[in-house]
DNA sequence: TTGTAAGCGTTATCAG
DNA sequence: CTGATAACGCTTACAA
């Protein structure tokens, strides 16, 4: 790789020359600016952006810090995250902590190290010196914490809705499933769901997972039907679970939306695809992905964004393991 | 953030020597390490990176590139290559080309121009100078060159898999989706397929595709069937466009598997969780992505490896999109 | 309009 | 065993 000094050399000028046509930057004469150029074309010479950043103690870096990118609503966030920050010239490390406390704070540490200029980060400890002693900007997203900068939709409305609108479509018998207690988007959905049913007097049972991962939902969906075998309505944490739900419910034979009405979370790609097709409270995820970017980089800017929590609206997405009211 | 100078002058000692206590390199005295120790304690320092890659030459950072982490597809890989390169304390940067060769240019020259100290790529020109000419190992994933460090499974083979099994299952009017031209592997997996069924003189049609889009799946899949409405088994370029030909096939109520077999290709985690559950060609993406990161790492560390060209093995899952033979 | 030189935070060489 | 110091590639006062 040349360096700018070799540039320097090749057009005939010094380096600080060459940096000032690289960063358009003070004067430079047409002549020498087209020197320089020409000499930077035939070395194929780019900036190291590594000195760039000892320099000026700042890259075109930032972090993003996601739970678990194999879980399909991460992706989309990230894309999101992705195609607004490279438009901005920024370019992403990424580290999936898997909801642990210790891997979050082993990335941020290492995000601080590269000097990032900013960090996204989905986690369930926001208010924590983790977050609180850095001092570049965060953005939380898809979680909040009070008057810190975040892009999140409303997990407790969501629970709600889900609660409401399987109500609505006659369920009586309804099994919620909770979801990982350290999560806190499954823990905001399931306390909306119960308001609602607590509020109408309906019942409801409660089966507690521990992860969202697909092996695991399997198991989960079987225990719910052996456990609360009567159950004609499932509010599940996510699409992931109530996908294996479904599954489970259709290998018992039982009829989808008729004997079950099924409800998940999020709307993933693949929610639409299957068969009765997944009726689900959505979250616009990679839409939140890019607001946040915005966010960030507006922070990074040092613009002061009119709002820094940004809440997204979260929408029933009715589809077919649902009843038609 | 605390410098190493800091670090030297609470412990009332030279920059050197706590470089040294940090390097564990060259000798210091027992109480002076110590007392370093202590300071670097006190100052909760940890060492800038970039200063440290500047130095050096390479950082501790290698570059992902992948096509679109929105296919579940490639999340597997990518939690792969990030588990095993955690181990070895290597971050990633990544990247998301949507096999678009610009972006991979792009992307590759943010990695270079940051000191990554090697890239993974999955990409369908790795003989081309963007990857030629760099001189940091690169490991190519999911896609091969000759000869050059690589990590993928025979799509070919797969291919062959996937014909003689729906053959062997009865199909005889055969529709191969033929995935997007500009992707290596749905070529291969075509090829394969075609293979076998022109070997047998099995009548089959082509659909096809431009993209692996969700998306776009479903109209692919109602196209499938308006053209060849006769079509008794569907051997499909993964299992996004398969999931939505299952789905189709089920709301024109088709029965599957008795009136189309359907076969996709991946094992995405999705799969098993459809009703009925897709039969695929298995690829083994996780224990992909963590080989080429193994193989990446040997690259660097410049152990010459025994094997530069590892392809992975290709599973038919026999599921319920299949009858039993 | 251009060049010189200091400095960003490290590591490594070389004296001591 | 320890300390000065040059060097990594770049940006930016400051001088010229």
């Amino acid at each position: 790789m040349a360096t700018i000094k070799e540039v320097a050399k090749h057009a005939g000028v010094s380096v600080a020359t060459v940096s000032r046509v690289l960063n358009e930057i003070g004067y430079v004469h047409e002549d020498t600016r087209k020197k320089v150029e020409a000499a930077i074309r035939e070395l194929n010479y780019t900036p190291n952006e590594v000195a760039r950043s000892l320099y000026k103690r700042k890259s075109r870096l930032i972090g993003l810090l996601l739970p678990d990118i194999t879980n399909p609503f991460f992706p989309e966030l990230a894309r999101g995250v992705e195609d607004e920050m490279h438009k901005h010239d920024f370019r992403i490390i990424i580290g999936n902590s898997d909801e642990n406390t210790n891997k979050e704070k082993e990335y941020i540490q290492t995000f601080i190290q590269n000097n990032v200029v900013g960090v996204i980060a989905s986690t369930n400890y926001p208010d924590t010196d983790t977050y609180r002693k850095l001092d570049i900007p965060v953005v939380f997203l898809d979680r909040t914490a009070d008057n810190r900068p975040s892009v999140y939709s409303d997990g407790r409305e969501g629970g709600r809705m889900a609660a409401h609108e399987i109500v609505t479509r006659g369920s009586r018998q309804i099994t919620i499933i909770q979801g990982p207690k350290h999560i806190r988007p499954a823990q905001d959905r399931y306390q909306g769901a119960i308001d609602v049913l607590r509020d109408q007097g309906i019942a409801y049972n409660v089966v507690q997972t521990s992860s969202y991962s697909f092996t695991e939902a399997g198991n989960w969906a079987q225990e719910l039907f052996e456990q609360f075998p009567d159950t004609d309505g499932v509010i599940a944490s996510n699409d992931i679970v109530a996908t294996a739900v479904l599954h489970e419910a259709l290998r018992l034979g039982k009829k989808v939306p008729d004997d079950v009405q099924i409800i998940g979370f999020d709307d993933i790609p693949l929610s639409s695809l299957l068969t009765p097709s997944l009726t689900t409270i959505r979250q616009p995820a990679y839409d939140m992905g890019s607001t946040a970017a915005g966010l960030l980089i507006r922070l990074i800017d040092n613009q002061n964004p009119d709002q820094k929590t940004i809440q997204m609206p979260v929408t029933f997405t009715e589809r077919d393991t649902t009843r038609k009211v």
